[in-house]
DNA sequence: TTTAAAATTTAGACAAGACTAAAAATTTAT
DNA sequence: ATAAATTTTTAGTCTTGTCTAAATTTTAAA
């Protein structure tokens, strides 16, 4: 049994993981959630015994694949509820939030899967998020490649569309991982170069990585 | 702001209070919501200084207008969202309660007003119970004939189906109006006349009237 | 009508989730 | 590398809603 409490707990923490393995800070977590910094450790503890993060204490936490879950699901009955308070209620788009926060802790399995059933099975809310399925699988609607961000825009790595061996050595070589925050501070239209910045030092890419890195706007 | 567990208290006592200003007893209370008496008298006092309820020590409670309300909203919502289950989610009559048992409490005016909307109006629940408006009143549509109630029943007349001036002056001349008690004293089963007790006077009617008046039972 | 039984309330305790203030660990800056 | 600043944790308290056990009031029975 998973309280309200720590299913907002979990959310937040999801949330505040940039990439799969990162670990989120109390202090993160305490802003996020409107809390002081003292109830997100009480919180973290309980989290910590039912196994759903793993916690060092003073290094943050990470959640497990059983607390992911958790939060997935969470997030995939919030953006189911906002596709049906717009489509079928007529909510607009910036009405919908607050009301499917209370909505996305209602507990019942028939509940969500006849709902995505009425919605015929939506990829996304209102507001363009990937809805995750059933299985807590996200579809990776999102994601784009580096070549479509524009000059200034920052995005996170998620993903290579070539995955050969040089390539990725490439981009170990230069310190770009999944998860790994990138800034476009250039584009040159004549050969579809890019100056990138990655962790603070600038890195000049060709049109052929621009191509096969996709990222995620955030 | 009423709390979730403080609703549930509400919706307990209205449903036991059998008629309006019938008061309810704390182990009733207790039953009903799975609690023991003590936390009963507890919550008592929390809703009494909030004014839902009139409490008098040992004497048990009534609710108040705003009590009645506040219940009557979570009744509204409990089968508005039976009625969406059933009929937009395929739901079967029995799976419903549960889910409908967390939904009702999910705080938003709006929702609430669409969903009615989005159900056309719905007067009654799927297993039949009257739908309250927004207002908080419950449309009757729980009358039935006079004639089907049962010996020793109570009711109360809420509507003729015969409107004719003679039926409507035979009533008026034997004292029954919108309102009036009626005790089923007996019934006969050769001619389906009946023998009533209205305002501690008993009076025969015949088949003919027992099949004109409609009553609530409460 | 006095006593026994039942119902109700009080008193004290506990778990969840939050807070404040103070202590401890980590990070940053000199 | 050490002091200062920041982050995190601990310790102790509070509120909500619950409990048990004991005290009190009401009701029922002899």
């Amino acid at each position: 049994m998973v309280t309200l409490s720590e299913e907002n707990y979990l959310k937040a923490i999801y949330h505040l993981a940039k990439h799969e393995n990162a670990s989120v800070s109390t202090n993160a977590i305490a802003q996020k959630m409107q809390t002081k910094a003292s109830s997100t450790t009480d919180m973290i503890k309980k989290l910590s015994e039912k196994g759903h993060v793993e916690y060092q204490k003073y290094k943050g936490v990470k959640l497990t694949e059983k607390g992911r879950l958790a939060a997935v699901s969470v997030i995939r009955k919030h953006r189911l509820w906002e596709v049906f308070l717009v489509q079928k209620l007529n909510f607009s788009w910036d009405e919908v939030h607050e009301v499917a926060e209370q909505l996305e802790h209602i507990k019942s399995d028939k509940l969500t899967q006849q709902l995505d059933v009425f919605l015929e099975h939506p990829t996304e809310d209102p507001h363009g998020d990937p809805i995750p399925d059933c299985n807590g699988n996200i579809p990776s609607s999102q994601k784009v490649l580096l070549a479509q961000i524009d000059q200034n825009q920052s995005c996170i790595c998620v993903g290579v569309k070539d995955s050969t061996t040089d390539f990725l050595q490439y981009l170990d070589k230069h310190n770009i991982a999944l998860g790994t925050k990138i800034k476009v501070i250039s584009k040159e239209s004549f050969d579809e170069s890019m100056t990138l910045k990655i962790n603070k030092t600038e890195l000049a890419i060709s049109k052929e990585v621009a191509h096969n890195l996709f990222v995620k706007i955030n």
